[in-house]
DNA sequence: TCGTCGATAGTCT
DNA sequence: GACTATCGACGAG
């Protein structure tokens, strides 16, 4: 399947969040393709958004990468130990990304069983079957996303997104996760999720 | 199936 | 020294 090109990310985040919805992730890692359908993602709006890292204009060494041109890797680590998947936005200098919550998997499904519980595909309980990739810490260590693909173009040829197959399906907008600090920025419809995908 | 809670380390003040 | 864009274990029902 086609490449999304730089032109698809150098767009505002909700717009691209949106859109995000039913591309494929793709991760060539050590020879093997991993790849997921992307069914949620967060829209982070840069300088005026109370929630992001880059809000008014703060600019530290972690975020960097968000200021620098669209259709890149931006990778954080969150509660000490897990890593969440970003897409920066917007042109250089503006600081804006898209999260990558939740997917569903397409290929390599023996290697994220594997990442996740260190078992056979078959051999997962429901339970973990149904949580495989259903949240962003979790779509990191399936896909083997973390420090080092921070910083990697998604315009390569080792982590990108591809066009989706199936585009027939009906977008939900929610508030986002995990940031009540962040007053009434808490409260924006900057959540996009697939409806009925589990 | 739901809730509450502790783990854990990088980053910034 | 405080805080964090999360996860999974565990207990009550």
């Amino acid at each position: 399947m086609k490449k999304l090109d730089r032109e698809f990310y150098n767009r505002d985040s909700v717009l691209v969040a949106r859109e995000l919805l039913g591309k494929v992730l793709v991760h060539e890692w050590e020879g093997q393709r991993i790849a997921a359908k992307i069914v949620e993602a967060e829209a982070y709006m840069g300088v005026e958004d109370k929630a992001a890292h880059s809000y008014g204009g703060k600019r530290t060494p972690r975020v960097e990468v968000m200021y620098g041109d669209p259709g890149f890797a931006y990778m954080f680590l969150i509660y000490g130990m897990y890593w969440c998947f970003n897409v920066v936005t917007r042109e250089k200098g503006i600081p804006q990304a898209v999260l990558i919550r939740a997917a569903e998997p397409l290929e390599g499904i023996q290697l994220m069983a594997q990442k996740r519980f260190e078992k056979e595909y078959e051999q997962l309980s429901k339970s973990q079957h149904k949580g495989l990739i259903n949240g962003p810490g979790k779509l990191c260590m399936a896909l083997s996303l973390d420090r080092s693909v921070n910083g990697i173009d998604l315009c390569g040829d080792q982590v990108y997104f591809e066009e989706g197959t199936d585009e027939n399906f009906n977008i939900i907008a929610t508030k986002r996760v995990g940031i009540d600090y962040a007053e009434e920025a808490k409260d924006y419809l900057w959540r996009f999720c697939i409806e009925g995908s589990e």
